[in-house]
DNA sequence: CAGAGCGTCGCTCATATGAGCGACGTCTCC
DNA sequence: GGAGACGTCGCTCATATGAGCGACGCTCTG
């Protein structure tokens, strides 16, 4: 009580004793020794420095990561990992870029010589193994089939070739394209020694890194290069996400479509398999696909940008 | 050690831990039990966190004390009391307002009913008095004669007087110049019973109150009305300091001067028996006569605004 | 592969600290 | 002036914490 009414001369001995204490380290017996008086004393004062905002104590990151958003995201959606980075929201190249260092170096971090890392496709996740330094002797299993972008940078195979390469580890990798006209096709060429050698893989993946897109024009690379007939079917089921090629809705359950049918890409099952997946969606739009994919179970990592992750956050 | 090579998972489990730590004041086995780790690893994570700087504790005051300078002052000359504040640097006037102000809450806080006070006459012991709430009934006794100031405010009974009344205490006053032409004057002044009871009243005065000037032009009220003679016959002596009348060198050590002698005020010795006495100094430029004063062992608490308190503390 | 060097972990045990309490002094209101 | 309300102080005792240490695992090197 009596928030200002103490006088100048409690205020200057309560800041002297803080300083003492919490700067200078000593113990709350040594203060009472200095000043004379009872150690209980002291930790009253030290009380009554904290609550009249005498001692703020602030916690941030000098770096580039915000730990308050991130330990938020964390808490929020029950996450093992949750890395959120403050850059200027600027072009998406360059976002991509800040988020794919940053889950590079937490990959680096979480990785142990006993994992195996898998790797979905996504723009994201190629800018990431770019920035990978190398892992101890990782193997290396890829997760979904090329998507065919002229442009594009890397295609799923390059990615999994060179992180394999620069690890040292086994690359389980295999040339297929991601989305085939028809059913058939597609179990036709998951039966390949190539591709079913890796997919058998799939159950010793510990780890994997996967981008998020949202169901929308410009918002998922899956979107972009699907036919009209799967844009609407899709959003007709309600698909609000793709996890680098896992449908979800927007509460997060998993939904059949025919086009997965049509892929090669591993399952919501077998990615519900993965003890530690990791996603990296970038772009502010995004934030519902986002959700979705946290409310999903299948993602226990995320690594992304300060304003994404706000508008994550800020739902209602 | 490893200063930024930490990677960004431990940096969020870190913030978060120093969080419920520092902000939300869980006990380390507490937060241990939370996030599934021993006691040890909490304590050696709050130990990185503020070693690496994620950790911030800043002690200021939301007031205008400055309670850094205010406790250097104190330590570096072993007062019992310090009190700096923190305002622009303006003109003379509104500096000797806020310093009266802050010395009239200091003394209220450290007067108790068992004190008797001495006011010594100084423009800031003026401003002080003025600001000074209700005492609990504290007897005043006037330190020294009045000084003839036409355009001046109160004079030294004025402020005496208005202390007592308003604490419902005794007035210990008395009608007499501060200087006198002639020594024998001042002596025959001395025997008025008004004024000798008054100075009877000394020796049971416990907390006093002073001005401190500069032995220079426009920097001491007693300077500025002293005759030609007396300002380079004190010069010569050395002195540096009046403390309401107390002349000292600049090494502390209180000068003999014929013109103690013409004045009607407390000496060096009846100043050094006062268990307390605070002085009240303000402009930057009277640095030199603050640390003369403090030097001399007189003075036991200072009132004063940052600029000064940083000159004074800004020797070589 | 042995072994030194290094870092991390969680233990023991002495010490520091917090919760709660009764004693005391002060203030207020009859 | 007396009774109660209130605030402050420093105690006891249970608990939290820190210093120091040995055990373990990893890495590098011969």
């Amino acid at each position: 009580m009596a928030d200002q009414d103490r006088g100048p001369a409690q205020i200057v001995l309560t800041a002297s004793v803080a300083r003492r204490y919490y700067l200078d380290g000593r113990s709350k017996v040594e203060i009472a020794e200095e000043f004379g008086m009872s150690r209980f004393k002291v930790a009253r004062l030290l009380d009554d420095a904290r609550e009249t905002g005498l001692v703020r104590i602030e916690i941030r990151h000098p770096g580039e990561i915000d730990v308050d958003l991130s330990a938020r995201l964390r808490d929020r959606y029950g996450l093992q990992h949750a890395v959120v980075i403050d850059v200027p929201d600027d072009d998406a190249a360059s976002l991509r870029g800040h988020v794919g260092r940053a889950a590079a170096r937490l990959l680096a971090e979480i990785i142990t010589p006993q994992d195996v890392l898998g790797l979905a496709w996504a723009r994201a996740v190629s800018a990431m193994a770019r920035a990978l330094p190398a892992l101890p002797g990782t193997p290396v299993v890829q997760l979904s089939g090329a998507l065919s972008m002229p442009e594009g940078p890397d295609t799923s195979v390059d990615v999994v070739r060179e992180v394999a390469r620069r690890s040292g580890g086994a690359a389980h990798l295999f040339y297929a394209p991601l989305t085939l006209p028809d059913a058939a096709t597609a179990r036709a060429l998951r039966q390949q020694p190539e591709v079913a050698r890796a997919f058998d893989q799939l159950p010793s993946v510990t780890k994997a890194v996967a981008g998020v897109g949202l169901w929308e024009a410009g918002q998922s690379t899956l979107y972009d290069t699907a036919t009209d007939d799967d844009r609407r079917e899709l959003r007709e089921l309600g698909v609000c996400a793709d996890i680098s090629g896992v449908f979800v809705a927007g509460d997060g359950t998993p939904v059949p479509t025919e086009l997965a049918e049509r892929m090669i890409a591993l399952n919501a099952a077998q990615m519900r398999a993965i003890p530690e997946l990791v996603v990296v969606p970038y772009g502010t739009r995004k934030a519902p696909a986002v959700r979705a994919a946290l409310r999903s179970g299948l993602v226990s990592g995320i690594v992304t940008h300060s304003t994404l992750a706000r508008a994550v956050l800020d739902e209602l």
